[in-house]
DNA sequence: CGGGAAACAGAAACCGGTTACAGCGACGAT
DNA sequence: ATCGTCGCTGTAACCGGTTTCTGTTTCCCG
C-alpha cells in the first residue's frame, strides 16, 4: 500500500522479472508473456505502484506540460481563457502551467524559465517582449493569443477592426449618432488597438471625423465605472455614445450611467465587446461583439500539442476566428422579447 | 549560441573540466578555483548553457512546482485566488500547475495525477472528494483553501458565519427589514454553506423566523440577473432584501433591479459578500464583507512552500483570516461621500 | 530432422543533472 | 623529513524511468 518509495526496480526485485518488463508492462508496449504480466501486476496492485512523473519525463525527454502566459488581470475573459486552454491539454494528459507576468519588468526571464519546463507555451499577446517570444520560440513551440507574433511565430486571434467598424459604422449610420467616445487604451494589448483602429475606419469611411484620443483606461469593470464618473458628471455635454473596448468595462460604464438616473440608450448609448454572459442579462441587454475566447485557447493548446509531438518545431501562420456583431437594447436597437434573449 | 542540446558533461568536455565542477560553477556550491571557474563559466556563456529543469528535479526529488485546483467558474474571485497563489510561488521559483474540475466525474483521478507532478497542492473547497482529498495527502503536502479539511488536513478560510450573521443582524435590527431571501447554493461551496448558516443564525439570535430555504443558484454573476429577473416581476411583492453569497451575484441582482427601474436601496435593499473592486464604484455602493482572497491563496501557497522544504509532511491545522464588514449605499446607509469612497 | 522466424526476457546504456567519496598537491607544524 | 590538514578536482554512483540490443526458447515449415 504504501505507493511512495516504490520504484521500477524495487517492483522488478518483488515480481522477480527484469525493470524492462516492468516498464513493459505498466506502458502495455513491447511483448509480455501472461505469466510474467500476472506476476507483475500483481506487485504493482499490491504496493500500490505508479511510475514517477520525473523519470518519465525525463527518459522520453518530454514534460507532458504545456504553458499558459497572461497578464495577471481579473475579470471573465482570462478565466474563460485558462479554461479553454486546460479544456483542451486536459484530455491529452498535458498539465498546464501558468505566469502571471503582472507587467512586471523581469516577465522576459520569468517566461524563458518557463520555457524550460513546458513542451509549448502560449503567450497572451502583448505581456511579453518581442525579443524574449523569439528567444523562447528558438526552445519550444510558441503560439501567440490575441496578438501578432513578431517573426514567423504563429498566433490565433479574434478578427478585431473589422467587426468593430461595423459595429461604429451601425452607430454613426442607423443610428444617426455622433460624437462617439471610445474606452480603452490601444497601448496596452494588441486587441484593443485593433479595436481602435476599426473604430477610427469606420468613422474615415462615413466622412466623419473620429475623436483624436480614445479615453485611455483599463479593462476591468472598475475602469469602466470610473469612465462613467468621468464622463458623465458636471456641464459637459454627454457623448453621443460610448463605445468600449470590452464588455466588462461596458458593464461598468453602464452601471454607473444607471447609478447616476441616466436612461439607456434614450440618454446615452453604449456597446461593448466580447459577449460574456452577463451581457445578454443586463437591462438593457449590451450590444457588442462575439467573440470565440473559449475557442481562441483552445485552438492555441491544439495547435501546441501537436507541435510538441513532431520536432517540427514551431507552428506557422496565423489563425483568425471570425467575430458576430451582436445587436441589442444598449444602442437603441430594438430588444429582442425577453423569453427569446439568448 | 545553441542552447539546444547542450548537457552537464558537454560543458564539461568543452571547458576540459569534470562534470562535478561544471555543477558546483553553475549552482555556487562547493569550492572551485578561479582559473576553473572562469573556464567553465566560459564554457557555459558561449554555449548558451543553462541546466535542464527535469535532471535537477529528478536529482533532487522534487518538482518545484505546486498545484492549485480549482472548480472552473468564470469571474474576479478565481482569477484573484489564482494570482494570490502564483505571486507568493512565483518568488520560490516554483511554477503553477492548474487544474480545473469543471465539476467533472473524473476529477478525483486528475487530482491524484497531479499529486505526482508537484511538491504540493492547493484545492479549493467542494472540488474534490474527501477521499481523493486523503489519498493525495499521503503523497504531498496538501492544503484545503476556503473550506474545511478532512481529517488533519491543513485549511486557510475566511470568516463567514460570523461576518454574514452580523451583516444579517444589521439589516434585521438596525434597518428593521424583514422578509429577506438568502441567495446561493450552500450544496454548492462550504463557504455559501457557511454563509447560509450564519444568516440564519441571525435570525433565531433575533428571533425572527428564517426563510426556510435559500434562493439556491451558482455564483455568477448572470446567476444573480437571473434571479432579479426570477424575484422581481409579477404580482410577487418584493422581498425586503436580498442577501446574496458573494459579490458577483450581488451585482447582477442590482445590475437586474436597476434595469427595471427599481431604486435601491429605497425599494429594494442589496447586500454582497467578498467587497470586489467594482462593489465600491457602483451606485449605490454595495454593503458587503471584506474578505481577503489574494492574501488566503497567498497563505495556502506559503504552508505548503515550507512543507515542500521539510520531510515533516502535510502541515496541520486550520488558519482562519479575519473579514470586515463593509456598510455601504445598498443597504440603506448614508454613502460616504463619493470622494472619500474606497 | 534441420533451419529460420517469431516471441519473449534481461542486461546495460541512456536521459541530464547532483553529490559522496577518493585522490592529489601544497602548505604548515613538529 | 614527515605527517596532517586544507583546498581543489575527478570518478562514479544515483535519481526513476525507457529502450536498444542481445540471447534464449519455442514454433512452424520444408
Amino acid at each position: 500500500m504504501s505507493n511512495s518509495r516504490m520504484t521500477v526496480r524495487e517492483i522488478a526485485r518483488i515480481a522477480g522479472v527484469s525493470v524492462a518488463t516492468v516498464s513493459r508492462v505498466s506502458n502495455g508496449t513491447g511483448q509480455v508473456s501472461e505469466e510474467m504480466r500476472r506476476r507483475v501486476l500483481e506487485a504493482i496492485e499490491k504496493h500500490g505502484y505508479r511510475p514517477d512523473h520525473l523519470g518519465r519525463a525525463l527518459a522520453a525527454g518530454r514534460h507532458g506540460a504545456l504553458g499558459l502566459v497572461f497578464p495577471g488581470l481579473s475579470g471573465p475573459y482570462f478565466t474563460e481563457l485558462i479554461q479553454g486552454f486546460e479544456s483542451e491539454a486536459g484530455p491529452s494528459r498535458a498539465s498546464v502551467h501558468i505566469l502571471c507576468t503582472h507587467l512586471r519588468s523581469d516577465s522576459d526571464a520569468q517566461v524563458l524559465e518557463m520555457g524550460r519546463r513546458v513542451d509549448g507555451v502560449a503567450v497572451i499577446g502583448g505581456t511579453v517582449s518581442d525579443d524574449a517570444l523569439l528567444r523562447l520560440a528558438a526552445r519550444v513551440p510558441v503560439v501567440v493569443i490575441a496578438g501578432p507574433g513578431p517573426g514567423d511565430i504563429a498566433s490565433v486571434r479574434a478578427e478585431n477592426p473589422g467587426s468593430m467598424a461595423a459595429l461604429t459604422r451601425h452607430l454613426l449610420a442607423d443610428h444617426g449618432l455622433r460624437d462617439l467616445v471610445f474606452v480603452g487604451n490601444p497601448e496596452g494589448s494588441p486587441d484593443v488597438s485593433e479595436r481602435w483602429a476599426g473604430f477610427r475606419q469606420a468613422h474615415r469611411d462615413l466622412g466623419v471625423t473620429p475623436p483624436a484620443e480614445p479615453v485611455a483606461v483599463g479593462l476591468q469593470q472598475a475602469d469602466g465605472v470610473l469612465v462613467a464618473q468621468r464622463l458623465l458628471v458636471g456641464g459637459e455635454p454627454l457623448p453621443g455614445g460610448v463605445v468600449c473596448a470590452n464588455d466588462e468595462t461596458a458593464l461598468g460604464v453602464l452601471v454607473g450611467a444607471l447609478g447616476r438616473g441616466l436612461r439607456v440608450p434614450q440618454d446615452l448609448v453604449i456597446t461593448g465587446f466580447d459577449d460574456v454572459p452577463t451581457s445578454a442579462l443586463v437591462t438593457p441587454a449590451l450590444t457588442t461583439v462575439r467573440q470565440p475566447v473559449r475557442e481562441l485557447a483552445a485552438e492555441a493548446a491544439r495547435l501546441l500539442l501537436t507541435a510538441a509531438g513532431r520536432p517540427d518545431d514551431t507552428p506557422h501562420g496565423s489563425l483568425v476566428l471570425p467575430t458576430e456583431l451582436v445587436l441589442r437594447g444598449s444602442c437603441g436597437c430594438p430588444a429582442p422579447s425577453p423569453g427569446t434573449a439568448r
